[in-house]
DNA sequence: ATATATGCAAAGCTTTTGCCCTTTC
DNA sequence: GAAAGGGCAAAAGCTTTGCATATAT
């Protein structure tokens, strides 16, 4: 009944987009990620990095974070942390100093449910948006 | 600086899908939504039901669950509560008996930011996907 | 050899927006 | 009667997919 598995190849294109998304600790959604693999690999195509973003999340080799509106950003950092969100530009940063078991998704009781995670982010504004901000703009969450 | 806020109006269509929103506990997309509110008011437009859950999110009158893949979901249910998402359908049930005081946004602190929130959602399988599962279908989140 | 992956472009879906008319205050 | 809202359709934005070619095993 279960189709089997394909058994993935490494390319090059893989690679690299699994080492830039490793490189860096901000988070990018796939076009920023397609952006920077594109420097090191000019003929490379945005579905490319969506497919193997697919299955780097399958393999488990990279986490999705959903975001707001549609946009997912990606996190090639694998260890337990937290996130916390701006609500004004969208920007995720880590929350690691907090890498503690508060929680833990085995002690959830849902009815019904086979519980298989949990998923925690916190909300603010970040330093730089504090600093524009002349209260005008509507957060992304709030639209 | 900061624009002046427009006074919305109280409208029929307004009206009727906060109604909605309200009946029922499934935490519905907008298109979901409009299917629903379209049996009352067949001439409302998709656009007007975006508009409103808009507002109606912007004035807290509703929540936004942001969801896998770019579809949003909807809560009219303001009471503090958490959330189950099955990884297969994408379906959100509320987990209310969990109404604690566990986590308090207030004390955590990110450097530099200044934090106004925190989403927490468990992740889990339903009870239908769990009869259904031939194991075959690749969950929504690993996608 | 053959299954898997890539590039490119088109299609798909959800959400947003512009325009002009209607309704609310 | 101004300002906010609605209906409709087009546009926008992100992601997925089809297809022919290239590559990994």
């Amino acid at each position: 009944m279960k189709e089997k598995a394909p058994r993935h190849r490494s390319t090059v294109q893989r690679r690299i987009i699994l080492e830039e998304l490793q490189r860096t600790r901000d988070h990018p959604t796939a076009d920023e990620l397609f952006q920077r693999v594109r420097e090191r690999l000019p003929n490379i195509s945005l579905g490319t990095v969506y497919r193997n973003l697919d299955v780097l999340v399958r393999t488990h080799l990279a986490r999705r974070i959903d975001g707001v509106g549609g946009q997912c950003r990606f996190d090639g950092d694998l260890r337990r942390h937290y996130h916390i969100r701006c609500v004004c530009c969208g920007r995720v940063d880590d929350l690691t100093w907090m890498d503690t078991g508060v929680f833990d998704a085995a002690g959830v009781k849902a009815p019904g449910y086979e519980v298989i995670g949990f998923r925690l982010e916190f909300e603010g504004i970040c330093p730089r948006c504090k600093r524009d901000a002349d209260g005008t703009e509507t957060p992304p969450t709030a639209h």
